[in-house]
DNA sequence: CTTGCATTTAGACATTTTCCTATTTAGGAA
DNA sequence: TTCCTAAATAGGAAAATGTCTAAATGCAAG
């Protein structure tokens, strides 16, 4: 299992990430705005379907990629806790699925 | 400018963050904890300082190294910001130096 | 000024990563 | 089936990374 932080150590995989944010796309809807063959964006999904961080979802002949905002940010905020007290209470609220009021 | 999310992409800077999280410490200190040559350390710290996520102060004969806990909060919350809104949260108040009540 | 310790730099080597083009797999439609 | 499009895989070249040993630098104490 390859880890979240090495998936988005590289660049194009975070600008991948960002304009996913904008909600589930397509390969080739993701690939239209960068400048990169196709094929390489599709290695830079499958790295981040490795590390968790999206999700794929076959409809027809396309593979519609989103988010996988839950683990992307159990990775990192697990990894900032030490480090930071807001981290620390979100981290922990994350956990239990709760919410304080 | 190399990239906080490539410095933290390796695991032995990982561990040496969160080493580094007890306080600060000389590079042999750090080295002790692990079983890499000792020029091994110093490039990963030199790595981390480059990135920002460190800080060096000369004390005679040794350097001490500490963590740079605001760089390293602000690189990260700003890239989570688009998939959280704690982290959205969070990086505002980080950014005007403020703190609701 | 020489010696010794802490740390960095240099150089080499193996491994990994990133990108490309060409090919293959999979599905939909004629 | 045959043709077209979407996406993945294969294979390879170039660059970056991680580690080591050996040598250099910086500082302090005799």
């Amino acid at each position: 299992m390859s880890s979240a932080f090495k998936a988005i150590a590289a660049e194009p995989r975070r600008r991948i990430l960002n304009h996913l944010a904008g909600g589930p796309m397509t390969v080739s809807e993701i690939a239209s705005h960068f400048e990169m063959a196709t094929p390489s964006i599709s290695k830079h999904l499958s790295v981040l379907k490795e590390a968790g961080l999206v999700h794929e979802q076959r409809r027809g002949q396309f593979i519609i990629y989103s988010i996988a905002a839950d683990n992307l940010l159990n990775s990192l905020y697990g990894f900032l806790t030490p480090f930071c007290p807001h981290a620390r209470k979100i981290s922990a609220q994350r956990k239990r699925g709760t919410k304080p009021k």
